[in-house]
DNA sequence: CCCTGCATGTAATCCGTTACATGATTGG
DNA sequence: CCAATCATGTAACGGATTACATGCAGGG
């Protein structure tokens, strides 16, 4: 249910058709809160129902201004004060770390290996995007700096992590083949 | 799609009913893979058609032992070595963040506070999942600590980064209130 | 005149959540 | 005998993904 909440917030900065938000949100709250072109349209149209957007004004190629209403900033606000963040996550990449012992010790550093250099790929995509970003001050621009930053740090954790785990493995892999009760033959499968 | 491996995986290590998983989920996989019993069985079902997994046993009380083929092996396999993980997250802690320009200063602070407490709970709660482990040595066991110490310091992160963030709002707030630009009567709104 | 970009929508499908529904066994 | 636990399933609903479908307007 964030989308709509999503929606409003981008609104209460100004008015904006659904191609605006469409584009607004790849730069910004796509990294927090992906949401296709489908969804976005069909949120709009629920929120204009709920009476929480009106469309403004209707421009050149069916386009249709959007702007939040009272009720809409309402229910934004009430969402920012009121509603616990959500805390589910699904992580398949850490699923996968619980079933290392189906594959080798070879691969499973692989996968590691992989996944450091995941993290720090995305550490560089986040670090121009602060670039890019360094020079706007509006309210907007500035949490989302403090936004990006929570990024870059779950980047930089993701590496780090994944380069711990690689020494992990390999200490494991070694004790359990010195290990007196399992044949030594083990590791080399 | 992953719930499926999930479920391979788990039965890697041995045979199961659907209640036996539902419980082993809880303590491990739940953190990282989260599912509910419907799904759980729905999915059983799905795996045993496509005879990824076979019933071994009929128990007492229509109780179903389930054990993993050699066709779901190749695919736990397939899916571990050559199946990306997915990257896409959905944080509305985060989204919430982006549109602080919409709450007071004082708001934006009790929030991130709030944050901050939630990943020190966490960060509890982990420690004594790990407590409560720390003494097996089977492979799940070994690299369920490897995950769970992405927990932790994921959490470490989050609490970290909302004092980060605190003293950012806080900094923003200063310099918007003293900047000539802006009347200084903003700051107690 | 045609291509690119602007602009909006619908339909099918999958996955996950919540709630409901049922019944057998065992231990106190 | 009754409560707790074991044990499995179904149905409704909502949100997300993918693909499809359409058409106007402006610049070269």
């Amino acid at each position: 249910m964030s989308l709509r909440h999503a929606l409003l917030g981008l609104l209460s900065e100004g008015p904006a058709s659904g191609y605006d938000l469409l584009k607004l949100f790849d730069n910004s709250l796509a990294n927090v809160w992906p949401a296709t072109q489908s969804q976005l349209y069909g949120e709009l149209g629920r929120l204009a129902d709920a009476g929480l957007i009106t469309v403004q004004s209707e421009g050149a190629r069916g386009r249709k201004e959007y702007a939040v209403t009272d009720a809409g900033r309402a229910e934004l606000r009430h969402w920012m004060l009121e509603v616990k963040p959500t805390w589910i996550q699904r992580y398949d990449m850490l699923l996968r770390v619980f079933f290392f012992g189906q594959i080798s010790t070879d691969d499973a550093i692989a996968y590691l290996r992989e996944q450091q250099r995941t993290g720090a790929e995305a550490v560089d995509h986040l670090t121009e995007v602060g670039q890019m970003i360094a020079d706007y001050d509006d309210d907007f621009t500035v949490y989302g700096r403090v936004a990006l930053e929570w990024g870059l740090r779950f980047n930089r954790l993701h590496q780090e992590w994944a380069e711990w785990a690689i020494q992990e493995v390999k200490a494991h892999d070694r004790s359990s083949s010195a290990d007196p009760c399992k044949p030594s033959d083990e590791h080399g499968a």
